[in-house]
DNA sequence: CGGACCCCTAGTACTAGGGGTCCGGTGCCGTACT
């Protein structure tokens, strides 16, 4: 099969009559047998990555999707073109719609199944997907994997093993914001191999970046609503909690605004309506917590303020990202305040139940099974289970294969089990802080805001962007010295261990340590002190 | 960790401050109830 069998493809099927470069060759690869990892901007024509091979590729198609809305609309969206057929399994509809989907994939009249994590923690679910012989496996949103796996949503970290369990089809995940470390977060627990890895337009130059320092709180309150009642045109405000979303839209209402919450708390059918009148524009602002924006694709979106910061600039990207994506100018700005950490301190602060970790390793200790099995015995939830599984895995105590979930040989026995667990736990704990800190270095950069966004997620920008506060205050063309760091350079600190550096800025440099996380370091400090040095090139091949 | 909110006291009529307590984000799924 060729490029032209691909784009001979997408014209007649989809009547797309140019595919970009990006999208033919992460699908080249895809055809080849090959896993990738995609990362391009909503509306840029991800799915077009997978919809496209799979009806090359003999086999069905399995797309995993975080949200029951987004199936829904791959699903509506495969219906209107001459895609062949195309269903969902999940929670949302009735059992019978269910049976009909397993039924069709089962006689092969199903070319894309979409289902959520959760649906494959089913055995009996995997069982029917290994015996429609998927040609392909699509994670969909992947950032998902690495910002809820460990904690939120456990069933994505347990996606690697259904792949494996599903005679490794070719894996595609796709995502439109992932920094190099949330990238290889994602390669780790998908089980990539060798992915070809293929990231397109990360910059969007029509967004004007400013972050502005708050006061006390109730200063910050009114600034915000200020700066957002002057605005024209559909907005998004980003705030921290459910009860911040409900008083800023009524303040903002109270302004004349048309102005609507949004969050988790709130009603489905609320959330359909506030969701809907944004897109057709009798909304003019949402004042909404993270829960608002995955599969939002709004073109004309004018502005995206923040009230208060994310949990990381990982967060923070993906959010602003959907001002703008008509090309025209767009407001980005950031109403930061130091004390916005506390709350990320608070909600990354997770304790693990050492009794149920303790069950958990005993149990397995003894024989090989399955999460399924150990929350039936352990008369816990499959959740709670899930996570302290995934935990005990990663701090090398077990581990999963075809025949379930197994004790570690040589491994600690299930007395030390706990104590591993909560080292594991505080690791992941302190790098999420860390991320949270980072949000904190973003908001206090004196150089060029874009510049630091970019070389966060490992792009170098080499002029100071013009198109951000730093810029309008005029930092310094010349940014002075070549930098000493190269980007992704293996580092080793006294202190610290292992890391990898993000960027260098001015005359310090941010490194992502494997067990401590993000730290700003002074180079003049690591110059004079030589705490940190570079490991010989080549040792890192033992990966 | 910090903010919101409550209660209490001080001390002088409505307000200010101290101290304690509680709360805080993201979605699947299946099951129990109306």
């Amino acid at each position: 099969m060729s490029t032209r069998d691909l784009v001979r493809t997408a014209e007649e099927v989809f009547g797309w009559t140019e595919l970009r470069e990006e999208q033919l060759l992460a699908m080249r690869h895809l055809l080849d047998g090959r896993d990738v990892l995609v990362v391009m901007p909503t509306g840029a024509g991800k799915s077009a990555i997978y919809q496209v091979p799979a009806i090359l590729l003999d086999g069905p198609t399995v797309v995993v999707s975080p949200l029951i809305a987004l199936q829904r609309d791959q699903v509506t969206s495969l219906r209107a073109s001459d895609a062949p057929p195309a269903a969902a399994v999940n929670s949302a509809q009735p059992a019978e719609a269910n049976d009909q989907a397993w039924q069709a994939f089962a006689e092969a009249r199903t070319e894309y199944l979409f289902l959520s994590p959760e649906q494959l923690a089913n055995p009996e679910a995997v069982d029917r997907l290994r015996a429609g012989k998927p040609s392909l496996f699509v994670v969909d949103e992947a950032h998902c994997v690495s910002a809820w796996g460990h904690d939120f949503r456990p069933d994505y970290l347990r996606l690697r093993h259904v792949v494996a369990e599903l005679g490794r089809p070719p894996v595609l995940a796709l995502t439109a914001t992932a920094s190099g470390p949330v990238r290889a977060d994602i390669g780790e627990h998908l089980g990539l191999r060798d992915p070809v890895v293929v990231v397109a337009g990360f910059d969007r130059p029509n967004l004007h970046l400013t972050v502005r320092q708050g006061t006390d709180e109730d200063d910050r309150g009114r600034a915000v609503v200020e700066w957002v009642a002057e605005r024209t045109g559909p907005g998004l405000l980003y705030v921290a909690t459910r009860k911040d979303a409900e008083r800023y839209a009524a303040d903002l209402a109270a302004r004349g605004v048309r102005a609507k919450p949004f969050h988790a708390g709130m009603r489905a059918a609320e959330r359909r309506r506030v969701q809907d009148e944004f897109m057709r524009g009798g909304v003019d602002v949402v004042a909404a917590t993270s829960a608002f924006g995955m599969g939002i694709d709004k073109p004309d979106v004018r502005f995206v303020a923040h009230a208060a910061a994310p949990g990381s600039l990982d967060a923070y990207y993906q959010e602003v990202g959907r001002a703008g994506r008509d090309g025209d100018p767009a407001e980005v700005i950031l109403f930061h305040r130091p004390e916005d950490q506390a709350l990320h301190r608070f909600l990354t602060g997770r304790r693990i139940d050492r009794e149920c970790v303790r069950a958990v390793a005993e149990a397995v200790h003894e024989s090989a099974t399955t999460t399924a099995d150990l929350a039936e015995r352990l008369g816990r939830s499959r959740r709670k289970i899930t996570g302290v599984v995934n935990l005990l895995e990663s701090a090398g105590i077990l581990r999963t294969s075809q025949k379930g979930v197994r004790y570690v040989r040589n491994a600690p026995p299930p007395a030390d089990a706990v104590e591993a667990a909560s080292e594991e736990a505080e690791r992941q704990v302190r790098r999420d802080r860390s991320r949270v800190e980072v949000m904190r270095e973003y908001g206090a950069t004196r150089g060029c805001r874009r510049r630091f966004l970019l070389g966060y997620f490992g792009e170098r920008l080499d002029e100071p962007c013009g198109n951000c506060d730093r810029c309008d205050e005029g930092v310094r063309p010349d940014d002075g010295p070549v930098p000493e760091y190269a980007p992704d350079t293996p580092v080793h600190h006294e202190k610290w261990g292992r890391g990898t550096v993000v960027q260098e800025e001015d005359d310090r440099m941010m490194v992502l340590f494997e067990d401590v996380g993000y730290k700003t370091l002074s180079l003049a400090a690591i110059r004079e002190s030589g705490v940190l040095t570079q490991p010989r090139s080549g040792s890192s091949e033992t990966e």
